[in-house]
DNA sequence: TACCAGGTAAAAA
DNA sequence: TTTTTACATGGT
C-alpha cells in the first residue's frame, strides 16, 4: 500500500459522505469502507490510513489525481482561524474538523454531473447519472471510468433520454461534449473569466459554473448563491428564522471573503449533520 | 395523487 | 424588457 500523507487534520468518512449520501456514485464509488475510482484506466482504491490515506495501486502520475480527489489543495488551518473570530460558523466548525471538499478531478464530468442534477433531487440526479456512466462509461473492477467527453460528443440525445435525462438536458451534454471550449484549459482563467466562458454554452447557467468554480477549480471564493442546498444552509444559521434570497445569499458570501467555498461546504455539512436548531 | 427537489433556456406577455 | 412555462426522475 502505498500512504499518501495529507495535511492534519484529515477526516476520511467525514470528507467522502458526499459519494454515500445520496446512493452509490459509480465513478467514486464507496466500496466496502474505501472510497473507488477509475485513474488512467486503473481501478485505484482508496482508504483511510494513519497521516493520510491508502491508495492501491498508486504511480506517479495518479498520486497528484488522488489528491486533488481528496481535497489538498484546500488549505484548512487559514480557514479554521478565521471562523473561530465568527460567532456562527466559528461554534459548527470543530464537529466538522477535518473535513475537506472533495474535489472533482475531470471538467466535463464536473459539468455533465451538475447537469444532470439541475432542477431534480439529487437522488434523482445519481439514479441518471449512474444510468449515464454504465451506458457510456468504462467498467474497471468495481467502479466505472466517467464516460469521455470524446465519446460523448459522438453520441446524440435520443440516446440520453431512455436515461431518464430530459431532451432538454441531453442536448446540454452532447452541446457541451462537442462544443469548441478547452475545459483543461480553464484552470488558468479568472474566476470572473470562467463563469464568462461557461455560461456562453447553452444549458451552463450561473449556478452550474458556480459550482464548477467550487468543486472542480476550488477556487477559494466560490459561492454558489443559488444554490437551494445553499440557501437552505446559509438561512438556517444566518436567516434569523427566515428564508433568504440569492441575493441574500450572495451578500453574505461578502462577510467570509476569502473563504466563501470552504465556509459553503462547511455550513451545508452542519445543516446536513443536523447542527441547525 | 400531488408536490417538491442543489436550474435553464425559450416562449409569451 | 420582464414574466411564465416546460422539463423528467425519485422520494415522501
Amino acid at each position: 500500500m502505498a500512504l499518501i500523507r495529507l495535511p492534519d487534520p484529515y477526516d476520511f468518512e467525514l470528507s467522502t459522505a458526499r459519494y454515500r449520501a445520496f446512493g452509490p456514485d459509480k465513478a467514486n464509488l464507496w466500496h466496502e469502507g474505501g472510497l473507488h475510482r477509475v485513474i488512467d484506466g486503473a481501478e485505484v482504491r482508496i482508504v483511510a490510513a494513519p497521516g493520510g490515506v491508502d491508495a492501491e495501486p498508486l504511480d506517479a502520475a495518479a498520486e497528484p489525481v488522488v489528491r486533488k480527489l481528496l481535497g489538498s489543495e484546500l488549505d484548512l488551518d487559514p480557514f479554521y482561524a478565521f471562523a473561530e473570530q465568527e460567532p456562527i460558523l466559528g461554534p459548527l466548525v470543530p464537529e466538522l474538523r477535518g473535513l475537506r471538499p472533495p474535489i472533482a478531478v475531470e471538467p466535463f464530468e464536473t459539468l455533465v454531473t451538475s447537469i444532470t442534477a439541475q432542477q431534480v433531487s439529487l437522488f434523482a440526479a445519481f439514479a441518471v447519472r449512474n444510468r449515464l456512466i454504465e451506458k457510456f462509461g468504462l467498467r474497471v473492477g468495481e467502479a466505472y471510468a466517467f464516460p469521455a467527453r470524446e465519446r460523448m460528443a459522438l453520441a446524440e440525445p435520443d440516446e440520453l433520454t431512455p436515461l431518464g435525462f430530459s431532451r432538454r438536458k441531453a442536448e446540454y451534454v452532447v452541446g457541451v461534449a462537442r462544443s469548441d471550449l478547452d475545459l483543461h484549459g480553464l484552470a488558468a482563467r479568472s474566476d470572473d473569466e470562467v463563469k464568462a466562458e461557461l455560461t456562453a454554452l447553452t444549458g451552463i447557467g450561473e449556478w452550474t459554473a458556480d459550482w464548477f468554480l467550487a468543486r472542480h477549480l476550488a477556487r477559494p471564493r466560490a459561492w454558489p448563491a443559488g444554490d437551494l442546498g445553499m440557501r437552505k444552509a446559509v438561512s438556517a444559521f444566518y436567516g434569523d428564522g427566515r428564508n433568504l434570497t440569492t441575493e441574500e445569499v450572495r451578500t453574505m458570501g461578502e462577510r467570509f471573503d476569502p473563504f466563501q467555498n470552504l465556509t459553503a461546504h462547511y455550513l451545508l455539512a452542519a445543516l446536513a449533520g443536523g447542527a441547525a436548531t
